[in-house]
DNA sequence: TTGAAAGCGGTACCAT
DNA sequence: ATGGTACCGCTTTCAA
């Protein structure tokens, strides 16, 4: 492969002058411009991405951390970041963790090894405070509240949508609610705060036989209704972690002729697009595009909170 | 930030020896080896990637260009690639191209440029030849059957789904069949591809009133439909380039109270599974993967097809 | 077992 | 306008 220096040798220049015609820095004759130009045709030179690199010291690569993109929350952060990443000159690369603290900490230490620029982390296994002690390494942005953790951040607020669509079923005198969530909620931030916010909107707990863990696809959703069914227990309303598992519940009814409660998903998926079914829409789209953003900053520790929406949608009778 | 010469001066050792350390190379003192590692750890040193790379001449990123990530052909390609990515050291680097040239381009120049070990083309812009004489800068592989030219590829083999798939309808005696395509057959592959294996099972050229070109996304798919209604054209059945292109025509007969012709869609996405639609499943995962493995393999340029399969699906009515 | 030194392929400062 | 050269931080060969 040629180099800088067969150019500067051939052209009878020197590899600064080469450097220069290169960078378009200060003021070359044309000459020499002409020469260099004709020797790297001629040699079919490009300068080396790598050794630009070492020499000014920076990548233009961003890392994103994901767990898998099969959900939603993954596969659209991934997209915005990546709409961010097209309007500048750095590249995103895809970190993919499984969750798995080892493979996280490795990424972290890859900052610290200047392999990236920054670090997005749309989740994690390790603490937060782990991952805000490596910022002094590059930027580091996480992608849920960090509450008192000092980390630049950028996350959905989520109790926007939740209050209003809760508000919204209360208003519609709807009282029998059930509940599909992924993880328990001393588990997961985001059980938490829909029984949060069912607890203040309502004023009193959610009941246990409302409340199914452990759902996160169109599979067990349809499983969890039936088991719903099984237990004669009625139910007005479905609110759903997820708009394909809400359709999964939604078949379920269909499938033995019985009444459809109401339904409302999360995250405005094509599924209840395709239903007419409510949802909310957290914009996930959005905190991607703002996390890219937010990492190209290198500064101080900043933290954006994104607003949500309840999309009221007709449910059609078929 | 330490450097391997900070570290060799504060151990006493020379950089060549704390190299060896770090790289687990030939024989290194146990005196030496705690020494070093002290000092490493006192200095909180991490060995800089980039002069690795520059050291060593390569990267360990591999680039994977992308039009964009709406389409499941591209998000599933993406999916397999990055499962493949996680058996590896290796890295994906996302390349949005928008199909534009100059972007492609860009990305083979830093091909050229050392700044990827190898490219993935999921489509492109660039004629195929063009891709092709880059290859002597490292590997690239391209997502489709390149026939005559000279380059890698892993491809679905389409026909088999679409020739399963079409004889089926033939042996139920369908005879009025309307197509959805995105682009005319001139211009696509995939429109030719299916138009022939209609020629091919019914023996007859395709009826222009049946075919409907620019469609591509749910809300064309209502639309196109529309149309056919408005133009009292009969259908029997909905051959469609894609799973929610044709759910969006099986909305409109809904919404009119119409009956629904027969719907086939593509891709075996979640909108099929959901509505019950017979689809024709091209294994986009399985072809990330495969280009996945087959950019690592640096060795001669191989082309693999990937097998596609007709889903058949009772469509309930409702 | 260890060290010196020559790369790797550029950038940028300092002279001329 | 042009050239010489130190340097970026590591790997690797060669010699001791």
């Amino acid at each position: 492969m040629a180099t800088i220096h067969d150019i500067a040798r051939l052209s009878g220049y020197s590899v600064s002058t080469v450097s220069r015609v290169l960078n378009q820095k200060n003021h070359v004759s044309k000459e020499a411009e002409t020469a260099i130009k004709k020797a790297i045709e001629e040699l079919d030179y490009v300068p080396s991405e790598i050794a630009r690199d070492l020499s000014r010291g920076k990548t233009l690569n961003i890392g994103i951390v994901l767990p898998h993109i099969k959900h939603p929350f993954f596969s659209d952060i991934l997209n915005g970041a990546i709409n961010a990443s097209f309007l500048t000159e750095y590249h995103l690369v895809i970190l993919p963790s499984a969750y798995d603290e080892k493979r996280e900490l490795g990424y972290l230490e890859q900052l610290r090894s200047h392999a990236f620029d920054g670090l997005i982390f749309t989740s994690h296994g390790l603490p937060l405070e782990t991952l805000a002690t490596y910022q002094k390494y590059g930027p580091v942005v996480c992608c849920e509240n960090p509450y008192e953790v000092p980390i630049s951040a950028v996350y959905s607020e989520r109790s926007m949508a939740l209050q209003s669509s809760l508000s919204w079923l209360k208003e519609q005198g709807y009282k029998k609610i059930g509940f599909f969530f992924s993880r328990e909620e001393k588990l997961s931030a985001t059980t938490r705060e829909t029984l949060n916010a069912y607890r203040s909107v309502f004023k009193k707990e959610p009941e246990t036989t409302y409340v199914k863990t452990g759902v996160a696809t169109y599979a067990e959703g349809y499983q969890k209704a039936k088991e719903w069914v099984d237990d004669s227990v009625e139910l007005e309303v479905i609110f759903s972690n997820g708009d394909d598992i809400v359709a999964g519940a939604r078949q379920y009814f269909l499938d033995q002729g019985l009444p459809v409660p109401y339904l409302v998903g999360q995250e405005n998926q094509l599924s209840s697009q395709l239903m007419s079914i409510s949802t909310n829409d957290y914009q996930f789209q959005e905190i991607g595009k703002k996390a890219f953003e937010l990492v190209l900053k290198q500064g101080e520790i900043e933290q954006i909170s994104v607003p949500s929406t309840f999309m009221l949608r007709e449910t059609k009778k078929n």
